[in-house]
DNA sequence: ATGAAAGCGCTAACAA
DNA sequence: TTGTTAGCGCTTTCAT
């Protein structure tokens, strides 16, 4: 299988040129010319090398995407969804992970820059000073995705995060709950602080004190960290009402939390998770959740990219998607 | 950042060759030059254009993987044991999802040839003649992961599926249990079919007739398919007492189900799922299963191939991972 | 221990 | 409409 270009144009007694643009439609070939280059290429079963192709054109039709965690059922659901469209546009995806670790992100913003990828796709939990700085050293078209540049300098694709909690705390509000407590990832956790914020803000608008103790940080947005955290709030005594999550995994830390004692919900607690991954639905009871077009946050991501790298107009760069809340079992007290 | 070796020999007054010596350390360089070269990378922020390094080199450093879904949890998690021995070994990888069609799989074979990639994990529900076909066509070092070729050809990484099963029928059969379904996904995946085998041997063995109203095949391994092909089942009025499912996910529609009915497990129906995903511990009643070494089988994978791509010895080209069950709840009567 | 020079397989001017 | 030719940025002989 190691053909060359001139293979075929030998094989089609044309020059390597004439090939170039038939295979590329960069200009106009006679018909007659064409079907003998086809014929040929069909022939030696050649297929071009895009190594070559790259290196020549400057172009390689790769795309990186770095993110914390493929594992993780959330940016699975997210990649998925930039394969698609990739794929679509005739794009390959070199991926990564960062674990979330500054360090190693900056590292492989580098060394995608040295695989020639034509753009990046960006997920991760802070946009800090220091990662900008190293995306315009490295004149790398970028999306960042699920997640903004607190300065709105890099496009990004991601929902409203702060109003999106609101939403979650406001849907118990009014219902008259009043003692509601916040699970999220860590501190340093971008998105997890914008949805606390959209929570404080539902509190106290309704008049409500923010009490520290009903604000719970895990170390991460996942299950096996978050029952620990809920384990020591619950060890301590405390109770809440309802619950608002960062995330679906965060809201069935709690539910088996309770549920290990005894409890369940939506008897002993109502709660509202986040992201709308397909594990809200695969539990008993099934969770009510902020939904996070997760799908197409990755699609978005990778379409917006496509127009940045061929110069398309862009309406805008800072691109929100819509989020809504869908009421299952966990909130449901009939 | 488009600096290339020669504006890096220039800054560092040495030839081109000598940089790439330095580079790669391919052939002795005085300590003095070295560190002149060294000072000058520093200065200008080079990075090697891995592009022309792979046209050049005829290596690419990349491999390409090809699996048929990322958004299913255990493609997910096996991709990441995957990713994790890659960066070791300092390889990158190309992602492309084949939704487990057999045409697309081949395509996405001759592109990986196109991307040059150095070898390929291939992860597929079936492994026809057509693809081993191609394989050799392309004449690319390949590892099947989570499968294997049943000519044994190709170099795989597994676990014994059909024992596997068996075990698990024979947990149940060990407990005096005689009505036990299986539930698997289609009769073209090859997994399905070699824990369909395991399974009906245990109950042969056990002297018990084969009852094909207790094999159901879902159109796939998740969950949502299986939702619909439980229902049905129960439908039509049959029950199990005891049900081995081929993935977590079936495991946990047949959970759902039952549930759903006002049963639940273990009372109603003892469960035992397949994988050890993670979603096996997040639900209640938390799942037996038979746990597959997820991460392992993507890491091993990848620590195979690069031994193929180096010429290690290698002492087994058809490696099984060992399985064990692991007892939850689903499975527990106290 | 280092340099000069020939490719790797292609694209993209520039000619014709 | 087609061919010629010069790179793209590196690795890798082959000299020295």
């Amino acid at each position: 299988m190691n053909k060359t270009i001139y293979d075929v144009a030998r094989e089609a007694g044309v020059s390597m040129a004439t090939v170039s643009r038939v295979l590329n439609g960069t200009a106009v070939v006679k018909d007659e010319t064409k079907a003998k280059v086809q014929a040929a290429i069909e022939k030696l079963a050649y297929r071009p090398n895009a190594v070559a192709r790259g290196l020549a054109s400057k172009r390689t039709k790769t795309i990186g995407v770095i993110l914390p965690d493929v594992s993780d059922l959330f940016h699975a659901e997210v990649l998925r969804g930039i394969e698609d469209i990739a794929t679509m546009y005739q794009y390959h995806i070199i991926l990564t992970n960062s674990d979330a670790r500054e360090e190693r992100e900056i590292d492989l913003i580098g060394t995608m820059w040295e695989k020639q990828v034509d753009g990046l796709i960006f997920i991760s939990e802070q946009i800090t000073k220091e990662i900008v700085k190293t995306f315009e050293q490295a004149q790398l078209p970028v999306v960042l995705c699920a997640t903004e540049d607190p300065e709105g300098r890099i496009p990004s694709v991601s929902i409203d995060n702060e109003s999106a909690a609101f939403d979650a705390a406001q849907f118990f509000l009014s219902k008259g709950i009043s003692s509601i407590a916040f699970i999220g990832g860590p501190t340093s956790h971008r998105v997890t602080m914008e949805r606390r914020s959209g929570y404080e803000r539902a509190l106290s608008a309704a008049g409500q004190p923010l009490q520290d103790t009903l604000i719970l940080h895990a170390p991460d947005m996942k299950y096996e960290g978050g029952l620990d955290t809920v384990d020591r709030f619950l060890q301590a005594g405390h109770r809440a009402e309802a619950v608002v999550a960062a995330s679906d995994e965060l809201a069935l830390s709690y539910l088996n939390a309770i549920r290990d004692r005894g409890g369940n919900a939506p008897d002993d607690v109502l709660l509202i998770g986040f992201d709308n991954t397909r594990l809200s639905k695969m539990v008993r009871p099934d969770l009510t959740t902020v939904a996070q077009p997760t799908y197409d946050l990755g699609a978005v991501s990778m379409r917006l990219l496509t127009k940045l790298l061929n110069d398309e107009p862009i309406d805008d760069y800072t691109v929100r998607l819509p989020h809504s809340i869908i009421e299952r079992a966990s909130t449901d007290r009939g």
